[in-house]
DNA sequence: CCGTATGTTTACATCGTTGGAGAAGCCCAG
DNA sequence: CTGGGCTTCTCCAACGATGTAAACATACGG
C-alpha cells in the first residue's frame, strides 16, 4: 500500500538517498538522475511519510492551537486566522478546546502530543502565572490574550485597559451617565476582564463622572445566555441605567435579546456595546457597537512569533496587537 | 532535553523493552519491577516520542477534519462537537480549512500530512463523484453532507429533500402562498441546495400550490452578505412574496436585516426560515425558524464510523442523521 | 597520462519506539 | 536432582526517513 522511499530507488535504479535527495531539493544531483527519480516518484505516486521524516529531523510542521471552545464565535474567527496564517508558512494546525479548565490548559501548554507538536498556541483562562512557568516544557509557546505571568512566555494581547476606556469615554461623552457592566471579573479568572473594568473606571475618572457598582453584573460564563441572564437580573433591581457596556460581544447580543423583550429601546433608551467585533456585530438588531481587535494580525502574529522561537530567534517582538472601537447602532446619540 | 525510554531505563536498571511493556501496561511485569520504572518515569518526567511510536506502531491517533471555513459558524459548532467526540476515544483533531476549493478538499483526502493522519473527516463542497473515488488513498474516509459519490466512501448526511419539504410544508399550511428561495443552486455546487430545493418543490406538490421560480434567488456564497444582498435583489424585483426559506442560516439573519431596513415586519408580513440551526437563531430579532441537524450524533456518528474503519471493520452504518424543524418567531401564523 | 579538484552517488548509522524470539530465573512434579 | 512449564526480562531488528563520510566518476591542468 504505502509507497517507500526505497520503492522509488529500487524502480528509478539508484539508492535511497539519492532519491531523497532530489526530493529535497539537494543541489549535486545530476539532470538524468533527477528526471529518472522524478519520473519514478511520479509513476509510483508516492509522499513522504512524515512521521518518519520527523522523527529524524526533530520537527513535524504541526503546531497546536488551544481555545476554550470553538463554537464561541470570537475563538472560531481566531482559529480560521490561525489556521490560515499557519498554512502560509507550511504549518499544520492541531486544534484542542479547553473549555477554560486549567487541567485541559495544562495539558496543552506541556505540548499535548509530544515530539508531534513543534509549538503551542494558547487562549488561556484558567491558568494561574506559575502555572505557565512550571509547566512549559520546552515547548515554544505563545500566549494569546492577558498576560498570564511575568515570564518569558510570549504573549499577545490588544490593550484592554485603553479599549475599555476609548469606549466608555464614548458612551459618557454622547450623554450617558448611568453605564451598567456585564461581565465583572469573579473568583480568580478572568484577568482581562478586570483590566477592561479597569479602563472602564478610568474613563470616568477622566470625565469626573461617578460610577455606581451596583450596576455591575457578574456572570457565570461568557456565552448569550449569561448576558441575558445578567441583564435579566440587572433590570430586576430596579435601579435606573441608560448604558451597558458587555464583556464581550455575546453577552451583549444576550442583552440586546432581553431587552427588547422588555421592551426597551435601544439605542434611544438604553446604548449596548460589546467586546471583540464578532461577524454578528454588523448583522444584530440594532448593529453592535464593539471594541474590534484585529484578528488577522493577531494570528498572524502568533504564528510567526511561534515560529520565530521554534527557529531560536531570541528577539521579542511587539506584544500589543491594534485594536479599534467601532461605533454602531447600538450606542447612537439618544438625541 | 528529551527524556528518552532509554534514560528511563539506565535509571530503573531494566531493559528499553521492559520500561516500554511498563508503559504499554504489559501484564508479565512484576511488581517490584514496575514500580521502579515507574517511580524513574515520574522522576524524569518521561513522556513517550509520539512520532516514534507511531512510525513504529503506523498509527498516529490523530485525525484530520477538513471544513469550508472555521468561522462560518455552522462548521464551528461541528467542529466543536467532532474534537470532543474524538478527545473522548482519545483521538486529536487537526483541523483544515478548504474554502470549498476542490484542490484543497482533494488535499484533506488524500490525507494531508500521509502517516501522520489515521483517518479524515471532510466536509466536501467542490468535489465531484469520481475524485473521492480516486482520490481516497488508503486513508479511511468519512465525508459529512451530501452523498457526492455512489461509490464505497462511507458519508453521513440528513435527509435534505425531507427536512425541505417538512419546512416548506409548515409555511404553506400557515397560510403563505409565494415562498422565496434564497440559495438556489448554481454552477455545479451545493448538492445539498439542489435537494433543499427538491423538497421545496414537493411540499408545494404535496399541497397543490404552484410555485414561481421567478422568486428563487441564487447567491454568490452563503454568508449574511450573500442573503442580505440576494434579498435585496428580491425586493427589487417588485415581485410579492410572503415568505423567504433561505438555504442555510447565515443566509437568513442576512434577510432578516435587509428586510428590517425596508420596513418589512417579520413574521408578519413575511415569513422566514433558516437551515442549520445554529445557536443564533434562538438569539436572532425575531428568533429564527430553522431546520435543526443533530450535530452532536453527527460529530459523534462521524468520529466513530472512522473509527470503526481505522480498525477494518467493515459493517456500514446507517448513514442518516436525525433532524428537527425548530419552529421560531420567525415564521409565526400571520393571522 | 597522472594527480587533483569537482561533482555525483552510495553505504551506514541514527532518530525513539515496539514486536518477536529466546535467555534467565523460578517453581514444582516426577 | 533433573526437566518442563511459567513468568519475567533482554537482545536484536525494524518502522521510513536523513546526515555524514567516504566511494566513485568525470574533467581539467600540468
Amino acid at each position: 500500500m504505502a509507497v517507500r522511499l526505497k520503492d522509488v530507488a529500487e524502480m528509478a535504479g539508484v539508492s535511497v538517498k539519492t532519491v531523497s535527495n532530489v526530493i529535497n531539493g539537494y543541489p549535486h544531483v545530476s539532470a538524468t538522475t533527477r528526471a529518472r527519480v522524478e519520473a519514478a516518484v511520479e509513476a509510483l505516486g508516492y509522499r513522504p511519510n512524515l512521521q518518519a521524516r520527523s522523527l529524524r529531523t526533530g520537527r513535524s510542521g504541526v503546531i497546536a492551537l488551544g481555545v476554550p471552545r470553538l463554537d464561541e464565535v470570537y475563538f472560531a474567527e481566531v482559529a480560521a486566522h490561525v489556521i490560515d496564517a499557519a498554512g502560509a508558512l507550511g504549518l499544520t494546525v492541531l486544534v484542542e478546546q479547553t473549555d477554560g479548565e486549567r487541567e485541559r490548559e495544562l495539558e496543552v501548554l506541556s505540548g499535548i502530543r509530544p515530539g508531534m507538536v513543534d509549538g503551542v498556541i494558547l487562549s488561556p483562562l484558567g491558568l494561574s502565572r506559575t502555572d505557565v512557568d512550571e509547566t512549559t516544557r520546552g515547548v515554544p509557546v505563545v500566549l494569546l490574550g492577558e498576560r498570564v505571568s511575568g515570564s518569558a512566555v510570549d504573549h499577545l494581547r490588544i490593550d484592554n485597559v485603553e479599549a475599555a476606556r476609548q469606549l466608555t469615554r464614548s458612551l459618557l461623552t454622547s450623554g450617558r451617565r448611568r453605564v451598567a457592566v456585564v461581565g465583572v471579573p469573579t473568583g480568580s479568572h478572568a484577568s482581562a476582564a478586570r483590566l477592561r473594568l479597569d479602563g472602564y473606571q478610568r474613563a470616568h475618572g477622566d470625565l469626573d463622572v461617578a460610577w455606581d457598582d451596583e450596576l455591575w453584573m457578574s456572570v457565570a460564563g461568557y456565552r448569550r445566555a449569561d448576558g441575558a441572564e445578567a441583564v435579566h437580573r440587572l433590570v430586576g433591581t430596579g435601579k435606573p441605567f441608560d448604558a451597558i457596556f458587555c464583556f464581550n460581544d455575546l453577552l451583549a447580543l444576550g442583552a440586546l435579546a432581553v431587552l427588547r423583550r422588555h421592551s426597551v429601546r435601544v439605542p434611544e433608551d438604553v446604548a449596548v456595546a460589546g467586546f471583540d467585533d464578532i461577524d454578528e456585530c454588523s448583522y444584530s438588531v440594532p448593529t453592535l457597537t464593539s471594541v474590534s481587535p484585529d484578528k488577522g494580525e493577531l494570528a498572524l502574529r502568533a504564528v510567526h512569533t511561534l515560529q520565530a522561537r521554534m527557529d531560536g530567534a531570541g528577539d521579542v517582538p511587539d506584544p500589543e496587537v491594534p485594536f479599534a472601537v467601532v461605533q454602531r447602532e447600538s450606542t447612537a446619540s439618544s438625541r
